[in-house]
RNA sequence: ACGACCGUAGCUCAGUUGGUUAGAGCACUACCUUGACAUGGUAGGGGUCGGUGGUUCAAAUCCACUCGGUCGUACCA
């Protein structure tokens, strides 16, 4: 083995090895449960993001466990088509070589799409194959397959059927530049500046006019009322009546509405209820027609006086005010914030626009998956994340499901030539279901679906629905949903409403929400801010000038050029070292914890690169004291284990334990604390070290080797296993080495994937071996402290003394004396009886035992009196804490009798050191 | 405005149902090329746990208020 771990040797040839030996297809032996997992599809055209490759590790983690635990586990993978988004990416590609979408047309646009989809689909499962994922690829899914397109049609014609889909002329949300209309969840709100014009709006029998106060003044060609508040006394004996409209002439009623804020502006407002989702409410319920004004590109259409008609809504705006402004008309121009809505793709101003839309009638939907949660058949971990999805369920609208783009799955519906409406799964099952003869010319809707609508099926779809096929049996409901929580509204809660409409079965049992990745800022990474990680560069490195490159690239603002560099080569001065995959997931895996913004620092990675290093010397280490000795796996030989090995198997059950349990709750953080912390400061750090005495005796006997061996591999080959389902290739390719050192036979040694998880078994847990152990530890820390404050050189070997040996220390030094000589740098260790005088020492305690060095030639008399002094001082601020305490009478009577005794013995303990420190002080202070 | 979350060492974060001297990693200091590993070892410095008040024998932990931050939802034209 090489002295250092190099990961892009192994990762490439373990991962090709297990998917093609079909290790990450569920096995067929289901003693145990199952174990199903269905991936957040990204989009199919995209590449990999921190935020993939966190979630992506975090699943990965939890599958393999689950695999190793024997469960048959099922993690599916798939891609989305990303309507929006990828129809975008294709017209700007179109767009550079100065054609439309329109150019081309619908048919040959399609195509492109798909060709698109060819050249770049494979980038992101290639990614997330590096990453080390373990899903059945041989069952990946796409959301415009042909079996997922089954799916989208059978449940539309089914709502449809129940009257829960229906078709309605109502105010969407339009994007102007993407032509086509968006969910609410898909507008983004932000506190923009603006004005707020104060407009005179003159009463139609000419006593004078009231005054309007509104931000989009071009909006006042569709206005069909002026409201008040029906308690505003200002305006009490005007309404009813009407006024004219400026600039149009049309008569329009002052009525009284509640909604009204009498404190804002003038206390009056202007209806427009073609162009304001609050004015389309009060239109209805005082029956004013609705008049659009706009059209599809937010112009003015020819509802508006000829001399506005094709002006774009903001060229409007000003005109709109310059005229009024010329009438005398305007009143004031006040600086005002307001919430400007965006589309979350465009980023256009979203215009309130009439159209025809598809909507799904989300209450009766809402109500079973609202108790899904309420019930507990689905849990939310953490479980405050229910809040929110309950805020939103309660609240929540129709949801608006037809697009007006291209690339999607095209609505199912027929339209013949008076405009009546057909929804079936093909135009055949329409011409036959309703006896339409082949004259009939039927036009299919030309709108798609939301991209979320054929998400929406996911859990099910994947599986084969609406077959009743025996993947649907056995992984549906799937285990858990790991997912961030910005798409809690968008997929997590239409997949419940979903999967409970059509199997009956939540979609999952629990939902694990995780942390946001950010930069090391706590800046979310985005493009445009040029502060985005690319997960392989992290793996395979990459050098300051790529990087940036990479992320100045394609800017859409290029003026930020200048300072994406700058930060970038400030940040990054030396580029990014390749850190590995087992690396990259490691950190990924110990920033799991319950926290909603996870900050990515290289530095944490580095240091889990170390890790991982540190596991490969072990391995080292290992092999080199094992391999082609016996290691004990004939167990009909005798063995003997040394203290060292009792412990660390003891240690061993623990950190078992403890992984399992946070496993169950979802705490990768503290799995990956607790195994680090395990590996490196007591299977390393102690036990590698305490084997070494046994190891290089002379004295061991072929027993005791024989133990030393057994438990050196045999700690190591379940740590691999420990650790495997977070840094899978590191564990494999070591396991490899180490496991038919450890006895592994069978067929199921091809790979540690198709070992058991290990699991804790208390009985291998010796207490007193514990304890003896931590005597060792403490024994040689003391020295070593000694070592330290005195400025003793490392190497300088040391002769003890020992005094105030109890029956327990006395025999714990015989057990351990090789290993404390080793590990101590000792010359030699003597007990001083009662009666013999010790010279001039260093002192420390173990316990009641006490260690002296002596100090000739080597210590000096002030460091040391200071060094006791010091120690006096904290023992005696300790004494004062506990006396004070005990001394309490409230303390004493109040608290469980267990605080009380273990109150008591420190006090005990500690102030028996301090006797010992202080005579310590004395005497050398006496020479 | 409402709701959720966060505030612990220079930085990033753990800290279970209240109960050792509040922990880890990184960074920092000193010493060390010892035979698994300098991507290492040994030892060390560093925190009035955002603030105030309360409950309790006992609060980082529970409660109230408050300051600061993040996110979500709803908003007055």
């Amino acid at each position: 083995m090489e002295k250092h771990f190099d990961p892009k040797e192994i990762e490439a040839k373990w991962y090709q090895n297990w998917e093609n030996n079909g290790y990450f297809k569920p096995s067929q032996s289901s003693s145990n449960g199952t174990y199903s997992i269905v991936i957040p599809p990204p989009n199919v055209t995209g590449s990999l993001h921190m935020g993939h490759a966190f979630q992506d590790t975090i699943m990965d983690t939890l599958v393999r466990y689950h695999r190793m635990k024997g469960d048959e586990t099922l993690w599916q993978p798939g891609t989305d088509h990303a309507g929006i988004a990828t129809q975008m990416v294709v017209e700007r590609q179109l767009a550079a070589q100065g054609i439309t979408r329109h150019d081309i047309g619908r048919e040959e646009f399609i195509n492109k799409v798909w060709q698109w989809k060819a050249e770049s689909g494979n980038t992101i499962t290639k990614q997330l194959r590096r990453l080390g994922a373990s899903a059945d690829w041989s069952r990946e899914r796409f959301t415009m397959d042909d079996g997922l397109s089954t799916a989208v049609k059978e449940v539309f014609v089914r709502l449809h059927k129940e009257g829960l889909i229906y078709r309605g002329k109502r105010l969407v949300n339009w994007d102007p530049v993407l032509h086509t209309a968006v969910s609410d969840l898909e507008v983004i709100s932000t506190e923009e500046n603006g004005y707020l014009w104060q407009i005179k709006y003159p009463l139609t029998n000419g006593s004078g006019y009231l005054i309007v106060a509104t931000t989009r003044p071009e909006t006042m060609f569709g206005d069909q009322a002026v409201a008040v508040h029906p308690d505003d006394e200002r305006y009490q004996d005007l309404i009813g009546e009407t006024i004219t409209l400026p600039l149009v002439g049309r008569k329009i009623p002052i009525i009284a509405d509640d909604y009204v804020d009498m404190e804002f502006g003038t206390g009056c407002v202007k209806i427009t209820p073609a162009h304001d989702f609050n004015d389309y409410e009060m239109g209805k319920r005082y029956n004013l027609s609705i008049l659009n004004i706009m059209t599809d590109n937010a112009a003015m259409n020819n509802e508006v006086p000829d001399k506005y008609q094709g002006l774009d809504r903001f060229v409007a705006r000003k005109q709109v005010i310059k005229d009024l402004e010329a009438l005398k008309l305007l009143d004031e121009t006040k600086k005002h914030k307001l919430m400007v809505p965006r589309g979350d793709r465009s980023n256009s101003v979203i215009e309130p626009y009439l159209t025809d839309q598809w909507y799904v009638a989300i209450t009766e939907l809402a109500k079973p998956a609202i108790d899904a949660v309420k019930n507990g058949n689905i849990e939310f971990i953490p479980k405050n994340w229910e809040n929110t999805y309950f805020e939103w369920m309660n609240n929540i609208q129709d949801w608006c499901i037809s697009r007006q783009i291209w690339w999607g799955h095209r609505i199912p519906a027929w339209y013949d030539d008076k405009g009546n409406i057909f929804v079936g799964k093909s135009e055949q099952e329409v011409r036959t279901e309703n006896n339409l003869s082949a004259e009939i010319k039927l036009k299919q809707d030309d709108d798609v679906l939301d991209t979320w609508f054929s998400s929406a099926l996911w859990s099910f779809s994947t599986l084969g629905w609406p077959e009743k096929t025996v993947e649907m049996q056995k992984f549906h409901p799937t285990s858990v949903l790991v997912t961030g929580f910005d798409i809690i509204f968008f997929w997590v809660a239409r997949m419940i409403m979903m999967s409970l409409k059509f199997t009956g079965e939540v979609p999952f049992k629990q939902i694990y929400v995780h942390g946001l990745v950010r930069d090391g800022e706590g800046q979310k990474m985005s493009k445009s801010k040029g502060n985005v990680l690319d997960p392989i560069d992290l793996i395979d490195g990459i050098t300051l000038e790529e990087l940036v490159k990479k992320r100045t690239s394609g800017m859409m603002q290029p003026e930020k050029y200048s300072k994406i560099e700058k930060a970038t080569r400030k940040q990054f001065a030396d580029g990014i070292d390749p850190y590995g995959t087992d690396a990259v997931r490691f950190t990924f895996a110990s920033l799991a914890s319950n926290g909603r913004d996870i900050r990515f620092d290289l530095n944490q990675c580095e240091g889990y690169r170390n890790f991982c290093n540190k596991i490969w010397n072990a391995t080292r280490y290992v092999l080199m004291n094992t391999k082609n000795q016996d290691t004990g796996i004939d167990s009909s030989l005798p063995t003997t284990l040394s203290l060292a090995d009792k412990w660390i198997v003891s240690k061993l059950q623990q950190v078992e334990a403890d992984v399992d349990k946070h496993f169950s709750n979802y705490r990768l953080d503290l799995v990956a604390n607790s195994l680090y912390e395990f590996i490196w400061s007591e299977y390393c750090d102690w036990y590698l070290e305490l084997s070494k005495a046994t190891l290089n005796s002379e004295d061991s006997t072929e027993e005791q080797l024989r133990g030393t061996r057994k438990t050196l591999v045999g700690v190591l080959e379940t740590i691999l296993r420990l650790i495997h389902p977070i840094i899978p290739f590191i564990s494999e390719e070591a396991w490899q080495v180490i496991a038919p050192l450890a006895g592994k036979t069978g067929q199921n040694n091809a790979s540690i994937m198709l070992q058991k998880y290990p699991k804790c078994d208390y009985s291998k847990i010796d207490a007193e071996s514990i304890e003896e152990l931590e005597w060792v530890k403490d024994f040689i820390s003391g020295i070593r402290k000694i070592r330290s404050e005195m400025n003793i050189i490392p190497s300088k070997k040391l002769s003890l003394l020992l005094e105030q040996m109890d029956s327990k220390s006395k025999k714990w030094l015989d057990n351990n004396k090789i290993s404390l000589i080793l590990l101590a740098k000792l010359e030699s260790i003597t007990i001083l009886s009662s009666s013999q005088i010790a010279p001039e020492s260093a002192v420390t305690l173990v316990g009641n035992m006490k260690i002296l060095i002596p100090m000739a030639g080597l210590i000096d008399k002030q460091t040391e009196l200071q060094r006791l002094n010091k120690e006096v001082s904290r023992l005696s601020d300790e004494i004062k804490r506990f006396t004070a305490k005990l001394s309490n009478t409230k303390f004493v009577t109040n608290a469980p009798k267990e605080i009380i005794l273990k109150e008591k013995q420190k006090l005990l303990k500690t102030e028996a050191t301090l006797k010992n420190i202080k005579e310590q002080h004395e005497k050398i202070n006496n020479l």
